[in-house]
DNA sequence: TCACAACAATTGAACTCTCAACATAATTGA
DNA sequence: TCAATTATGTTGAGAGTTCAATTGTTGTGA
């Protein structure tokens, strides 16, 4: 739908902003499929899960919060959840209950789990530096980090208002 | 996995590399889950399946081969195949067999299906300005094409080579 | 012309994600 | 103190995606 078909009290997208929104769009499809293909083929796992194993091996005692581990992962907790429940059929993660909360558990980061990650890390990283990193320039680095903050930034404050 | 586990061969992402990345990523994370839920909402559909129907509606005669369709949306044959089964379902689209390839179907979108999509245009476009293009500058606008411009070309040489 | 490779599209099973519903525990405030 | 509210986490069903295998068609070179 284009600015062709007038509907009243919609504000269509101009040329320079259905531009650029498109190259967002099919950027993201593409680099995320191709990810998410080279993931499952060099580590048998899908983006999600490497990035859940990331988060735990970055806390001290490799262990985190369910709750907390969602939010980092920008994850549902239901997500989560099943997410967990597959690395656990894997042996690489555990689950334990919080000492502090009756309700909570803790995810952590078993050894087997630390040592697939360590393993999966160099092709993951070389992904991300050839499709996305090392095509932009500096500069482009650091426009993407202020829209990509931007973005992140107005996202949660709607999330706090509703 | 950051430079502080070196494991020889392997360029790690500096700091600046680093925060670009995890920009990127959880903008985008949150970003697409928001455009999914409000799609899945309001208009009672994927979002792929809204980008389906909008390359449609931009042929003349609303129809377009699987394969080119396929290509278009950034979709692979077997996911548009599947989507194609569903938007089949609820009388969105139909199948038609290619006059010039007896391999080829074209996919057509009806009438309903069209009116379907005028009526998810208007808030479908509402949140990606509200999140992306409203929230950017018109400088950063820019810089976002060119960037996911770089990154759909650097994918798609990738792909003719290997 | 014919065997063989490449192309177009589909299929079904396995897997992941979403959503709503649920169970349990902590917190709040009257 | 205790009922109501809020928070944590899980579950199962339904929906979408992936991957490998399959069917049928077209193109190619000997």
């Amino acid at each position: 739908m284009t600015a062709s078909v007038p509907i009243a009290g919609t504000r269509w997208l101009d040329e320079d902003e259905q531009r650029a929104w498109r190259a967002y769009l099919e950027a993201t499809l593409l680099f995320f499929d191709a990810l998410d293909r080279q993931m499952q083929q060099d580590s048998g796992m899908p983006h999600a899960y490497y990035e859940i194993l990331v988060r735990l091996s970055e806390t001290d005692g490799h262990s985190m919060r369910m709750s907390e581990l969602a939010v980092r992962t920008r994850s549902s907790r239901s997500r989560l959840s099943h997410a967990i429940d597959r690395l656990e059929e894997r042996g690489w993660v555990e689950r334990a209950d919080c000492p502090t909360d009756r309700r909570g558990q803790l995810a952590h980061l078993t050894d087997h789990g630390f040592a697939v990650l360590a393993a999966a890390a160099p092709s993951h990283v070389a992904v991300v530096r050839k499709h996305v990193i090392d095509q932009l320039s500096p500069e482009q680095i650091r426009q993407l980090t202020d829209i990509g903050t931007t973005i992140i930034n107005g996202l949660e404050a709607d999330d706090r208002v509703g």
